[in-house]
DNA sequence: CGCCTTTGACCCGCGC
DNA sequence: GCGCGGGTCAAAGGCG
């Protein structure tokens, strides 16, 4: 009877060796236990499918090694009842391998169409918006002299509310330089293989990264061409337009200018979305870019953001200040013309509540996350507050990539992002009035304000500084 | 040779 | 209408 011995000792040997955590603290076998009771249901109810990989299958292991110091005490025993139960348990453990695999699966799908849902919302909220704004300001008139011309219903009204049309007409109001490449770009297929609803928001936002860089621009993991430079006014430093060459027609630019009131802060502005796959390098940086800029214009669309943007003083910028307890702030916030800007700001010290560098490269989303009371601590008060989790040294790239990605990728933190903002540029009118001594003439290129000096370009900042 | 940077010219919107 | 400033184009040259 020894070669069935060996048999079970392998097949339980194969199991442990799949599966073991090497968990020195399993369970100590009880010999009086029953193997009956002690198995089965218990190890399949209390499976976890989104613990980590061993985790599920601990119990199944002990099981396993109770069957085989069985097997190797009493071989003679129970022989095929034993036997029977292997290969139950092993049936089991397959089919839960399985499902497991499945529901890891059926969760990354739900999460990828979370994540675009998501962004198909923004979309159509921004395009709604705009599209009531145009309508409410000129539907009545161009209608009236439509009707009054073709006797029919006007397909102006239609048009109007469609996202192309919304694209043009914000093309040529905000950013008067931007049609021009648009119109070359839309005549190529690149232009037309990317969703206009993709492309919408993403050129009007603008989503800037501050970092301490010697190098002449950041390596965010993406291809440019340097397509042009300019000596912007208010700054010493020239400003560097690139353009993305990792396919022809992308669409993305991104300028690189250095802080005028320092010079180790380079000022990377990202405008526009990609239209071709990134490599891993560079889906951090696309990610959060484009997250940032959905959630920035989610705030607007929500909030006072597009009617300041459309107002006469919409060329003024206002500032919020607040100091927070214990943390500085990496993001601040553009209601400024031409582009609402989001900016990301990776070059303030850190506060003594900084967690761990080795707890930021595993659970830095967690530990990113505003929890309850801090999203209502930033909606009772106009003041976007994030925790800097970096040091006064330049991040690593792998940080900050982690925390880009985690920005980016965690829905919750969009949302919430997203909700506080709105609130914050809802509930923040007074406040622009009342920070109206804040504001940055844009003709002087904001080197002047001193609250934030590190942005020369005018910008509305929610930050502290 | 292809890709990139440099750089002056040009375009265009905006304010006066 | 004019000037200003931001943004883009495109020719020229450098580099590997």
């Amino acid at each position: 009877m020894k070669e069935p011995s060996q048999d079970r000792r392998e097949i339980a040997f194969l199991h442990s060796g799949e599966f073991l955590r090497g968990d020195s603290s399993s369970k100590v076998h009880q010999p009086n236990e029953s193997p009956v009771e002690d198995h089965h249901e218990p190890s399949i109810k209390e499976v976890d499918f989104f613990a980590a990989k061993s985790q599920p299958y601990d119990l199944s292991h002990d099981e396993l090694n109770l069957v085989n110091s069985r097997l190797e005490t009493s071989s003679d025993d129970g022989d095929d009842k034993t036997k029977t139960q292997i290969h139950r348990l092993k049936l089991e453990l397959e089919r839960l391998h399985e499902e497991n695999h499945k529901l890891k699966h059926l969760l990354d799908e739900i999460s990828e169409s979370y994540n675009d849902l998501q962004r198909r919302v923004l979309l159509a909220r921004q395009t709604q918006v705009e599209g009531l704004h145009k309508q409410h300001e000129s539907i009545a008139l161009e209608d009236r002299r439509a009707m009054e011309m073709n006797n029919e219903t006007p397909a102006t009204t239609l048009k109007r509310l469609s996202p192309d049309d919304v694209d043009d007409r914000d093309l040529h109001r905000g950013s008067p330089k931007t049609p021009r490449l648009d119109q070359s770009k839309s005549t190529t297929n690149h232009g037309e293989q990317q969703n206009p609803h993709d492309q919408l928001p993403f050129r009007k936002a603008r989503v800037s990264v501050r970092a301490r860089s010697d190098a002449t621009t950041v390596n965010d993991g993406c291809q440019w061409r340097k397509y042009g430079q300019k000596m912007a006014k208010g700054n010493p430093c020239p400003r560097a337009y690139y353009r993305c060459t990792m396919a022809v027609g992308c669409p993305v630019r991104k300028q690189v200018q250095r802080c005028a009131e320092d010079t180790t802060i380079l000022t990377t502005t990202y405008e526009g979305n990609h239209n071709h796959p990134l490599p891993p390098s560079a889906t951090a940086m696309a990610a959060t870019t484009s997250a940032a800029a959905a959630m920035l214009l989610s705030g607007s669309t929500t909030s006072n953001l597009h009617q300041t943007l459309s107002s006469p003083s919409a060329t003024s910028s206002s500032s919020f200040y607040h100091n927070f307890p214990y943390t500085s702030t990496i993001a601040t916030l553009s209601a400024s013309a031409p582009f609402p800007t989001i900016t990301l700001d990776l070059t303030n010290p850190p506060r003594p509540l900084q967690p761990p560098p080795q707890l930021l490269s595993q659970y830095v989303p967690a530990a990113f996350l505003p929890n309850a009371s801090q999203i209502r601590s930033i909606n009772n008060n106009p003041h976007l507050l994030l925790p800097n989790l970096f040091g006064p040294q330049a991040p690593s790239r792998d940080m900050v990539d982690t925390v880009r990605a985690a920005i980016a990728m965690d829905p919750n933190f969009t949302a919430a992002l997203a909700a506080a903002i709105s609130n914050i540029i809802g509930g923040g009118k007074e406040n622009n009035n009342n920070n109206d001594n804040n504001k940055v003439d844009e003709k002087s290129g904001g080197s002047s304000n001193g609250d934030s000096p590190q942005l020369p370009q005018s910008c509305t900042t929610f930050s502290t500084n």
